[in-house]
DNA sequence: GGACTCATGTAAGCTGTTACATGATTTC
DNA sequence: GAAATCATGTAACAGCTTACATGAGTCC
């Protein structure tokens, strides 16, 4: 599924600017997705051409214009196909795992630093979503979504506090030997 | 971090050739990175033409040849020099997600063979990280990051089958209003 | 005989990011 | 007066995947 799928879907709950499905972003798809400026703009542009969406322009009292997108009906059965056909995927691509694979590799303040920066990265994110989940507008779909990721930030949350005394005390001793083939 | 560097990071641990990093990216990286042929293979020439690995080449006996890689003094600085700028960040681009977050858009049959799909998956991902958590060879940085992976893929599967029955049951409902904006 | 493993590579293309360009208005 | 918010867009580039090309050996 690509970026103009997603916006396709965030204007399936409602009108929006190109600019609001950017707070939208932020807002509910941030702890799955992300999307810039760059690629949410031409993706609009690239659904009015296909006739998945309609234009029109608000002008901006004093602000910018605004170009509020409204999706067609085309454009609402080709987001449900779209949703028929996906599948449910998940990649993670995560840096934090890669320092975490080299420690012995690292100094033992860097290693701290990482430490501390992830568990008050992850506190953030925690906080995040247990504030959003009490937001009595989610659907059942949407709170599950957000539930999962709270589930599964606060066990990582837990595994790092756990262990962290134990990762620097025994900091600098490198594999024996090939790791991670069975 | 690209993937070149995490080419030199395996050849940190051994001497390879592209094949055995493909194998080595399956076996120990697949919980947090992914990487095809067609990125591992011009990495590894790049990494050559820079100085940061040498090659020679392996006849093999009935077998196609093999490159076998080995990192240079210049190469091994230059990883920890990556290692020490990178900062600890990760990302996740889940489609299940977006599949859960669209739910009240699916039909039910559809949904519950979503929900059964990633069960069956997260059980077996689980599986795998369980066998090679046990692995000696292992050190204390790896397994930590593997602990991270089954801890959290763990809460996701009790959060899915906790809630299962009443999603399914529920299902349909469309979210009130706008969601995700506090 | 078919499928899988071993083994390397290229070229085209997709998808996205970053940085730039512009500029008024509101908040501190 | 500085910074943030509102608002849209483009162009260059980065980084990766997919599909193709090739071919012998082994396992069932």
């Amino acid at each position: 599924m690509k970026l103009s799928d997603l916006c396709l879907g965030s204007l399936c709950l409602r009108d929006a600017s190109g600019y609001d499905i950017k707070k939208l972003f932020e807002a509910a798809f941030s702890h799955f997705h992300s999307a810039s400026y760059g690629s949410i703009y031409p993706a609009l542009n690239q659904l009015a051409k296909a006739g998945l969406v309609e234009v029109h322009t608000e002008p901006g009292q004093g602000r910018p214009d605004r170009k509020v997108y409204r999706i067609t009906e085309a454009g609402e059965a080709a987001f449900v196909e779209t949703l028929g056909r996906a599948d449910p995927t998940e990649q993670l691509k995560s840096e934090f795992q890669v320092l975490l694979f080299f420690a012995h590799q690292l100094s033992t303040e860097r290693l701290s630093a990482i430490l501390d920066q992830m568990e008050s990265h992850y506190r953030e994110k925690l906080g995040y979503m247990e504030r959003i989940i009490n937001d009595p507008c989610l659907s059942a779909g949407m709170r599950l979504g957000v539930e999962i990721g709270i589930a599964s930030t606060s066990a990582r949350l837990d595994v790092l506090r756990k262990h962290r005394q134990e990762l620097l005390a025994t900091h600098k001793e490198p594999p024996r030997c090939e790791p991670g083939l069975p």
